[in-house]
DNA sequence: GTTTATGCAAATTCTTTGCAATACT
DNA sequence: AGTATTGCAAAGAATTTGCATAAAC
């Protein structure tokens, strides 16, 4: 399957199988996390689910966060953003990859191709997530920016 | 020298060699910065130093951070650090080393001796910054849940 | 009918700015 | 004087909670 939209059973399915209730809230928060590509912050969410309350999602946010279905990352805009857990069993540092934000466009992207480097902790420290933030311009703003000089 | 304190004169060179004049404000935080060695918060800075005005070290650090004097780090506990640039020149990626957040104590540490990897970004994206942040256990909080069982 | 989830409103926390007062040159 | 710096107070922005209603089981 090459088409990014994900059925709505595969959702409940997931949910469910970290013991999740699939409500619709759920089940549409994910959906939109999913189908965004992208890390969204609340305020993004808020934006695209005209029929949903800012704390109801948050408060979903947190459950699902609870129950590593989704993770969040910071980028440095000011608020964090959200974005689903891809991938087998759990959110562990492997799992996760690198992000870039973008100072300009103040996009977040998914660089999914690269891993996030694994580090040796120094005795005595135990990792149980990982967040790799790289900020600069992206494409888009470069190639603009280049054609205003 | 292994001693960790900064004489004065040596934080006022550091200024000005960036174009900073050195006022007793800016020397105090960053002095402060440079003894806490570990990043701290705004919150954190304004109850080590009594006198100061929250205002007064926001400028401040936003000051510093202009001239690459210090960089800011994003651990997750919902509001920023602030950091001394150690070595050389300028913040450069290279520059930037791992960072470690306790879930527990919350307090965030810096690692180092750890570099950050550096990474391939896909064609187009421009970095800036970078910013590796592991959350966790400490040595102490680890220690101490392993205790409570 | 009891538990769980949602919506509204508001509290909290952190960041940032306007403006007057002060210090510096 | 004139510019730059600081302090106070308050505005903004984002997150989080209390409580009442509505839905699910």
């Amino acid at each position: 399957m090459s088409d990014h939209r994900i059925e709505k059973q595969d959702i409940e399915q997931r949910l469910e199988q970290r013991g999740v209730k699939p409500t619709a809230m759920r089940l549409l928060v994910y959906g939109e996390l999913e189908q965004a590509r992208r890390p969204l912050s609340l305020r993004e969410l808020e934006e695209r689910m005209q029929t949903a309350e800012r704390s109801t999602i948050f408060r979903t946010l947190t459950l699902l966060l609870k129950h590593h279905l989704i993770h969040d990352i910071e980028d440095g805009s000011g608020s964090l953003r959200y974005e689903v857990c891809h991938g087998h069993s759990a959110c562990t540092p492997e799992d996760q990859h690198t992000h870039f934000f973008c100072k300009q466009c103040q996009r977040t992207f998914c660089l999914d191709n690269t891993k996030v480097p694994k580090i040796d902790l120094p005795e005595g420290f135990v990792a149980s997530t990982v967040n790799y933030m790289i900020k600069g311009l992206c494409p888009e703003c470069r190639a603009a920016q280049e054609k205003s000089k």
